[in-house]
Parts: C-alpha cells; structure tokens; sequence
DNA sequence: TAAGTTCGTATTTCGTCGTT
DNA sequence: AACGACGAAATACGAACTTA
C-alpha cells in the first residue's frame, strides 16, 4: 500500500550555490533561496538578502522553482517544507534545499504534511551524518514510502490538517504578541520611558530595589554533587525564554548545590547579563541561579513588573551597547546606573494588576497551544494510519 | 571570594570539493 | 552541470577561568 515517493514526482532535485560552478550572488534579480526561507509549510521570499542574476538563473536550470513545488530543507535541519504558492516569482535556490514536483497522483499539501509527519521524519533518520551535519540525498527521498489514499481522500486530509495547524499558528502568534502588549499598556499609562514626556521623577534603578547577582562559588561548577536534586536552578535560557514569568526550568540544585548557592524568593526579577543580555523574567516559585544572573527584588513589591517592562523598552539598547570580548556581558555598575523614571506607587499597582490579568491569559493561552500542539500529532498520527 | 573576562561545546548554516 | 559529501564559518549558549 505505501508507494515510494519517488514514483510520485516527476522530478526531484535540488540546488547548487552559484559560487561553486563560477557565478556570483548579486544585490538584485532572481530570489535564492536557502533553508532558512523554509518552515511552517511556507516559502518565505519576502526577504531580501540573497538573489542571483536572471543570466544566472537560466544556466542553473537544474534549481527553478515552479508555483506548486514542494520544497524540503536536506543538510543541516532536514525535513523543514513549504510549498511554493501560485503567484511567486522566479525563485532558485541552493544545496541545502530540495525541489519536489508532483504528477497528479498526490496533493501537495498532503505531501507537505506528510513529509513533516513523526513517520516521515524517522524514514528520514537515515540520512548520512557527516561531522554533526545530516544530509539527506535526493535517492533517499525518493525511497521514502508514503501512504497513499485516493486523492479526494488526501485532500480531505490534508484541509483537516490545514485548519489544525492554522488554529495552531494562530494560537502562538497570538501568545508572541503578549509581550508587546504589555510594552502598549506601559506606554499607554505611563508614555514611553526613554522620552519620559509625562516628567516622572528620575531615580537610578540601584536606588529602586536590591539588584545582586546569583551566586555559585563551588568549583567546578558543574560537578555531579552539586546538582540534580530537588531545587530549581535557572539558567540564562530559562530567563530568555520565560515570555516574562518564570515557570518552567532545566536543570537542579542538590541539596549541597543550594548550600554554595543563594535561594531567591519567588517575585524575584531575573536579568541576563552574560551572553543573553538584559532578557528578563519574574519567578514563580523559589530558586538559584547562578552569576550570570542578577536578581532585583524591589522595595515596594509592586514595582517588579513595572521594572520589568521597563527594562524590556532598554533590552536592545544595552545588548548593542554592551562590552564585547569573547562574549557580552553587562555588569552590576551598568544595570544600577540606569535611569528609571518613577510613577507614584498607585500607578505602579494599577499596572501590576493589568499585567496579572495579562498573565492569566498567558497562561490559559499556553495551556490552550499545549492542548493544540497534541490535537494536531494526535491528527497527524490517525491522518497517515487511515483513521481519520 | 566577588566580580569581571575568556573559553568550550553544540548546533546550524553555507560555500566548496571530487566524482560522474 | 548534477550530485553527494565535507568542513569552515557563524551562531548560540552557558559555563570556566583570572584577577584584585
């Protein structure tokens, strides 16, 4: 019943980079494309970093795109696909992407899905590793056996698939753009904090709160005793992917780790300063961290989310700006050098309130995209069993 | 020991090589 | 030119090392 895909496809092939056969990029002309103008089943060519010659784009014949080409990255990330939509342009593209174009006995979107499906994904695993790259050459793809249903019924399963996923995306788009909410109340109480046009009182952030940094004085840091035991222990990503709450973290301290270590109280804002910079997040439950996180507690407790914001309006600002050697750090001196302006305590409670409510909806909204996410492998997985 | 600087590793991306 | 493969370069992350 599984048909190899190959016999699906009236071509499959894949690009080259025009330096390596005696061509050159040039600022304008035909889009190129590589694997990172490929996710979420689309081709995005909006972008406009990389093209080729329209004289280039003729004699490397064997990478054109057409409209309804179902592209699939294969070296490094293999198995990222979009189809290409029927009003794009002339498009190229290179090695690391592959160009599938098929006959009539399969739909592209059922294709797509399917490529990315848990099956399709594990037929993939033997791709060759080379150092710790995989490459996934064109005869293996076309070896690959996918179940295939009439077409009515690929259709049928590929629009079920589509909505799924829609709603999906939809759902993350939405939680993304929380943050940036939280940036339109703050202006919208208290104007923007650079220009500070309402004229609140200017402090130094150091005078607003306590601002140290976590503490891990044991050597070496990573020894085995330290950790694995039943304390959170946050680290920078834990902080710089939080969406600004603290929930979720990698790894543990041991009872000895907590010992050489500092516990801080949930409410703590947490602020990256080596490597990420200045990303932030407020814990939702106690926990280490070590150096190269500053925690902030604040005098008057309604200030942690104020600051929060507050410092999210100065975050590109203080990575750009910030000391470079091998890595950018920031330091103590710099974040309480800071000017922050200053509301009355009232307004700052207001806000605290608002961003709580917001907070909720983050919740229920990750809650729900968690809940989305299983739906759709859930889908996926009864889609190419027959079980839909 | 606290603070500041530099390093190590994993991962991803992309240009080029050798063979057909 | 087509293709598979390789490895350098870029990126990202998180710690290890050095200094005062």
């Amino acid at each position: 019943m599984p048909t190899k895909l190959g016999e699906l496809c009236s071509l499959i092939t894949k690009g080259t980079t025009p330096t390596s056969v005696g061509f050159e990029f040039s600022d304008s002309g035909v889009k190129f494309l590589r694997v990172q103008n490929i996710f979420d089943g689309k081709v995005n060519y909006a972008d406009d970093t990389l093209f080729i010659s329209a004289d280039v784009h003729k004699v490397l014949k064997r990478s054109q795109i057409a409209p309804g080409d179902v592209l699939i990255s294969i070296a490094g990330t293999i198995g990222r696909t979009g189809i290409v939509p029927d009003d794009a342009p002339e498009l190229n593209c290179n090695q690391a992407v592959a160009i599938l174009r098929t006959t009539e006995k399969v739909d592209q979107s059922y294709l797509r899905h399917w490529l990315e499906s848990v099956e399709a994904q594990r037929q993939m695993r033997g791709a060759t590793v080379t150092g710790t790259i995989q490459n996934l050459s064109l005869s293996q793809i076309g070896d690959l056996q996918i179940p295939l249903p009439p077409l009515p019924e690929q259709r049928r399963i590929a629009a079920i698939l589509d909505q799924a996923d829609a709603l999906r995306i939809k759902r993350r788009e939405a939680l993304a753009q929380l943050d940036s909410l939280a940036q339109s109340i703050f202006v919208e109480m208290f104007g923007d904090p650079l220009t500070n046009p309402k004229g609140w009182p200017v402090v130094k952030f150091g005078d607003v709160g306590n601002l140290d940094r976590g503490i891990s004085k044991h050597r070496p840091r990573n020894d085995p005793a330290l950790l694995g035991g039943a304390h959170p222990l946050i680290q920078t990503g834990d902080v710089a992917n939080s969406g600004g709450y603290i929930r979720a973290y990698k790894s543990t301290y041991s009872d000895l780790g907590v010992r050489q270590s500092k516990l801080w109280p949930r409410g703590t804002l947490c602020i990256t300063i080596a490597a990420n910079i200045a990303k932030t997040g407020i814990l939702t439950f106690d926990a280490c961290f070590p150096d190269s996180v500053v925690g902030f507690s604040a005098n008057e407790e309604a200030t942690v989310e104020y600051v929060r914001v507050w410092l999210s309006f100065l975050q590109k600002t203080l990575e750009e700006n910030a000391p470079e050697s091998a890595q950018k750090n920031i330091n103590l001196a710099i974040l309480r050098g800071l000017d922050i302006p200053l509301p009355p305590i009232e307004l700052r409670e207001h806000f605290g309130q608002a961003l709580r409510v917001q907070m909720n909806l983050a919740n229920s909204g990750e809650r729900s995209a968690k809940q989305l996410d299983a739906m759709f492998a859930s889908l996926q997985h009864r889609a190419f069993r027959g079980e839909l």
